[in-house]
DNA sequence: CAGGGCTAGGTGTAGTATACACACAGCTTA
DNA sequence: TAAGCTGTGTGTATACTACACCTAGCCCTG
């Protein structure tokens, strides 16, 4: 019996490195398996090891920076924190993926509804 | 004062199958150049080879069937119409284009309004 | 105390997706 | 006759993604 995730991930993989930074708005310090926990909530259903590279992408770039924390039930975790510079990348992610969701919205309203079954 | 006419595709490349129906749901009839403008009309920049490529690939899972077209002020074109198969992918594309925003929307709406300069 | 399951972080890589360059050709206007 | 727009493609280097795999600490149960 394998977990589905019972989530068919319909937003693209692309949105990875912005909802990562959402996460981050929200924890202010957060680490990446609590992370993908935020990120499969938000709708995207990603393997751990995407969001490790990305994260350390991210940091590598000065987005992120990070420090170890020991945690009480588990190995010890990699936390990470948004830098001055991370900042102005996450007020852009905010800006890109509400532009984003207006332009599906913008898209989508000259439809016809054909049937909404 | 520039013309963001050229956007920077906040729109990932992913989106361009239901973006592609959504123009076709629209026009009934089109084709690759045209379909190119639509889509980039909805926010995706997306070079002509993606477009032509990925018609090709609808074709060939018969979502769509195409045929030849003479145009008044230029070469032949190859318009495209969704195929009985691919009223259920439009009607899917349509659903998960929905659920995109939607899902967009609920990870936007929780986040701390920082600067909405 | 051995094993399974959860937490936690990570590497390796085959296959796919994407961007970009290029090719071909018809039509219109200068 | 040349440029520029319309229109459809191919070729390919690289980037991205999914998936398999590895290490390791903690907790619980048999």
């Amino acid at each position: 019996m394998d977990m589905p995730t019972s989530n068919p991930s319909v937003l693209p993989r692309r949105f990875l490195r912005q909802l990562l930074f959402l996460g981050l708005s929200q924890a202010e310090r957060s680490y990446g398996y609590e992370l993908a926990e935020a990120v499969r909530g938000y709708g995207l259903n990603i393997d751990m090891a995407g969001v490790y590279r990305e994260l350390r992408s991210m940091e590598q770039k000065d987005l992120l920076s990070s420090e170890w924390e020991p945690s009480d039930n588990g190995p010890d975790r990699r936390v990470y924190m948004v830098t001055p510079l991370g900042r102005d990348a996450l007020a852009q992610a905010v800006t890109d993926l509400r532009l984003a969701r207006d332009q599906l919205s913008a898209a989508l309203e000259d439809v016809v509804v054909e049937n909404t079954a």
